[in-house]
RNA sequence: GGUCUGGUAGUUCAGUUGGUUAGAAUACCUGCCUGUCACGCAGGGGGUCGCGGGUUCGAGUCCCGUCCAGACCGCCA
């Protein structure tokens, strides 16, 4: 037996008791006369105590000489402290030890095993598993661990089947660029790692499955940030004989549950918005509400006056920072720059300062006069004391722009508050996106998002203008959560494939087991799958899921612990069939 | 594919206009210390200044190239 109690379990309930305890050499203080060691476990803190009076010289000696993340086990005593540490919970009590046993030594740690450690990211990546014995790391690994164990039981009460998926599909060419994995048995031929298990829970649906979820790990090849790893986790739903408000209503239940559980708030039922509103009112399709300053747009008011850049410009569009009257003109000379800067891309700024006596002050005085800064701030719901700033351009752009320059403020003010929880829906996406850059239409959703009712005609005239049965949860400005209606008859998809650019043979190919399934009496159908990584750091108050998953990539899709992606031998690849041509 | 920032002791960083022997904190080692808990005190060891080339009497510092890391844009149905 290695342990009968945990170093986080000891109070002054337990004095005189004998224990056996197990864990990692945390710290080691010696003071000559005595020597105390913290004895780490996931659990916590026990001060092991060693003296000149109670101890053997022998046994004193030995443990002067413990060296930090040494493994040990102990036998002692619980006994009262001389001095308590009301910081720890354990601070009441420690272990007079009897017996010390070194179950393995540790080499130097090459960064402190600390909450604030002195450890880069990039070190600490590498030996990432003693930043796993730092609290925040394991803290946020069991987090992670609540919310998902919180899912299942919500979705398995609600009559969910969990259904495990195949990783080894096919590749598709929509989407995102596909992980490729080559077949030993079937050569030249490749499977491919799934971006996510869409048409096989489609196909379950059609196999009466009714209810499926799965957390289930994705895959996609594109490059990554701070909130994107090229292998992720998804809670992924599908539902049959629902309709858009079924989901809506159904996950939305989840997430209340969710916020409930996990951070003990409470929130009335989610407001919805409609994508082109989101647009227009934030920029954005993944708003964050929890603050305002809305756009306003100005065409009508600054228009047709001698500012040739507004008069030109496809939207004039504001916003009114709370407050930020106090800028300095060299801190708004700053913040034009940063606007300006490729990353957000704005060819400048307008300002106009909210005076506490109600007069407007700005950049373009010479063009206008204070009833018509009257009028902006009308429509940019501006204050007294706020700063109006403007931007203008091709709309999509603007929009843009703007909805950074929306976040960049909100975050100086200190407006995305870590601990408020703003969720919304955005319903109503357009069906299709124009690729600007190969003047063809895709899915914005995906090839399987059926359109609103009605709409399929608009195909032919105004692609652009059909609006889908999609939607997205947003929390706090993340999209944590995506879905939609699916097509379910063979007839529909046929035209989607058509519309996406696909001929006849190559839907065939490609999703012709879906057409199949379709054939056979497939139930309307829909879903919804959530980013698992990004639901839990979000939860977590955190920006970047990397502390959430045990073992991360880094931000060149490499894993510096195991050194991967690597290169494989020779007769690997003659067995896989693969030549190299670097 | 692009923009920006960084790479100096085990670790986190400082290093001025190019100028003597490259510093601090922390970690580590040794000794002291009668209740520590970020213990304290005294002493000590520890450097391929990412790598390659160039300019210069002289390069951590300037220039060119390259590698690595991070943030962002493109990309992510």
């Amino acid at each position: 037996m290695y342990r009968d109690t945990t170093c986080g379990a000891l109070r002054a309930s337990e004095i005189n008791k004998e224990v056996l305890l197990s864990g990692w050499v945390h710290k080691l203080r010696d003071k000559g006369f005595v020597v105390w060691i913290d004895l780490r476990d996931r659990y916590g803190i026990t001060q092991l105590v060693f003296d000149e009076e109670r101890t053997s010289k022998e046994l004193l000696e030995k443990a002067r000489t413990i060296g930090r993340e040494t493994v040990i086990q102990i036998k002692g005593q619980v006994i009262e402290r001389a001095s308590k540490n009301p910081n720890i919970p354990t601070g009441e009590i420690e272990v007079l030890v009897s017996e010390l046993k070194v179950l393995n030594e540790s080499i130097l740690p090459p960064f402190t095993i600390e909450d604030e450690t002195d450890g880069g990211e990039d070190i600490r990546m590498k030996y990432r598993y003693l930043d796993i014995r730092r609290n925040p790391v394991k803290d946020n690994l069991i987090f992670r661990h609540k919310v998902s164990m919180e899912v299942r039981k919500y979705l398995s009460d609600a009559g969910f089947i969990d259904v495990e998926t195949p990783y080894l599909i096919k590749s598709t060419p929509e989407g995102a660029r596909d992980f490729l994995v080559p077949s030993r048995m079937n050569e030249g031929q490749f499977y491919a790692l799934p971006q996510s298990p869409q048409t096989f829970k489609q196909l379950l649906m059609v196999g009466g499955m009714d209810k499926y979820f799965q957390i289930v790990k994705c895959f996609r090849d594109e490059d990554l940030r701070a909130d994107r790893q090229p292998e992720f986790t998804q809670i992924d739903c599908e539902m049959a004989f629902v309709e858009q408000e079924d989901i809506l209503n159904t996950f939305e239940g989840l997430t209340k549950h969710l916020l409930k559980e996990i951070k003990g708030v409470a929130v009335n039922s989610f407001p919805r918005m409609t994508f082109d509103d989101a647009m227009k009112t934030y920029g954005n399709d993944k708003p964050d509400i929890r603050f305002g300053m809305q756009f306003g747009e100005l065409n009508e008011v600054a228009q047709h006056k001698e500012f040739k850049v507004f008069n030109s410009a496809e939207l004039v569009v504001g916003i009114a920072v709370p407050g930020a009257n106090s800028y300095t003109r060299k801190e708004i000379d700053k913040l034009i720059d940063w606007v300006k800067r490729p990353q957000v891309g704005a060819l400048g700024m307008v300002y106009c300062r909210c005076n506490d006596d109600g007069t407007f002050k700005s950049s373009v005085d010479k063009f206008y006069n204070q009833e018509d800064f009257a009028k902006w701030a009308e429509v940019t719901q501006a204050n007294a004391g706020d700063l109006i700033c403007v931007l203008s351009g091709d709309t999509n752009k603007v929009r843009a722009q703007l909805s950074a320059l929306r976040m960049e403020m909100a975050e100086r003010l200190g407006l995305r508050k870590a601990d408020e929880y703003a969720p919304l829906w955005v319903i109503d996406f357009p069906l299709l996106e124009l690729d600007e850059e190969t003047g063809h239409y895709h899915a914005m959703h995906h090839p399987f998002t059926s359109p609103k009712p009605g709409q399929l005609e608009l195909l032919d005239t105004d692609p652009g203008a059909v609006k889908a049965n999609a939607y997205d949860l947003v929390l706090n400005g993340n999209e944590i959560g995506g879905g939609s209606i699916r097509i379910h008859d063979k007839e529909t998809q046929a035209i989607m494939f058509k519309h996406l650019g696909f001929s006849i043979e190559e839907a065939k190919s490609q999703f012709g087991f879906l057409m199949d399934a379709f054939q056979y009496g497939a139930p309307p159908h829909g879903g919804i799958a959530f980013g698992l990584d990004r639901l839990v750091s979000i939860l977590g108050g955190q920006e970047t899921i990397r502390d959430f998953i045990a073992f991360p990539k880094n931000n060149s899709g490499r894993d510096v612990m195991i050194d991967a992606p690597a290169i494989i031998d020779d007769d690997q690849l003659k067995d896989l069939h693969l030549k190299l041509d670097l």
